[in-house]
DNA sequence: GACCTTACTGAGAATGATTATCAGATGCAG
DNA sequence: CTGCATCTGATAATCATTCTCAGTAAGGTC
């Protein structure tokens, strides 16, 4: 046996919850996000971790992960689905904003169109611009040939 | 008295229900709309038409009111703050977007910064963009002078 | 390894925005 | 003027999300 821990050795959830206390539950939500492989609400991943044998996962529980997920900045907010927030898996720490795939859910990360000559004539307008939104919705090219 | 109705008489409440039957309620609610001058929810906008004298107007008309006129292009929802959904009066038809002061509500219309670079390199990455939200936040001259 | 503090959990109730229902009123075309 | 489709309003219903609170357990400390 090795001297030291291989981190690889188990699932490699990732630290989704940014150093806060890491739980089962919690254990099994970070293992489950990556699973789903794009867009998702609340009650999409309620039904996910739930699914299978051993005990659920109560909602409160999985929509407080939600929230404290989306704090760490591992998740965004990309959006809405009838009356649901709509969740994407957020990798890398650049500034960037999301392409949605209307058809399938998935979700890649686009650039910040929001350069610096928008801002400018803002601010010629008297604003001071502090954050901003910026979603694409779409198909990929799977959804798009289904549909041709 | 004039002997012609003048139809300038009354508040110019503009058609924001594209055609759509007129109601006495309607009317109201078009009128009030201007008057809040930046975002508003559905439930400030139903506290605006029922203020004052005459007998209120119930709050789904105002739900009703505030779909309908989404779907003519005469609002558009900017957001939302705490749980409510956010809308503000959508002048012209040009395709533009909307940045919000944050501190009052105010809302002007920017321009459109998905461009042909943009939305190329989405396709290469194989999707067809269809659709796309972009909203900045920030605040006006008045109030950032305010928090000065 | 035992202990302690504190964050996390889970079930259910509570909240709050939005929508559905339905009988009655009313706009508007003919 | 008449007919009827649409709109209204009160209320109930729906549904996502948050709150409550007692119990559990993570993770640092000794």
């Amino acid at each position: 046996m090795s001297k030291i821990h291989h981190p690889t050795d188990k699932a490699p959830s990732p630290d989704l919850f940014g150093g806060q206390r890491l739980s089962a539950a919690r254990r099994r939500i970070a293992a489950a996000v990556p699973s789903i492989g794009g867009a998702f609400t609340a009650e999409d991943l309620h039904e996910v971790v739930s699914a299978g044998d051993g005990p659920g996962i109560g909602v409160a529980t999985v929509y407080r992960a939600v929230s404290a997920m989306t704090a760490a900045g591992s998740l965004a907010a990309v959006g809405a689905r009838d009356g649901s927030t709509l969740y994407a898996l957020c990798t890398g720490g650049e500034h960037h904003h999301h392409l949605v795939c209307t058809g399938c859910g998935i979700v890649v990360g686009i650039g910040c169109p929001i350069d610096g000559a928008l801002r400018r004539s803002a601010e010629e307008a008297g604003y001071t611009v502090t954050s901003h939104e910026v979603t694409l919705y779409g198909l990929c090219r799977a959804c798009a040939k289904e549909r041709a």
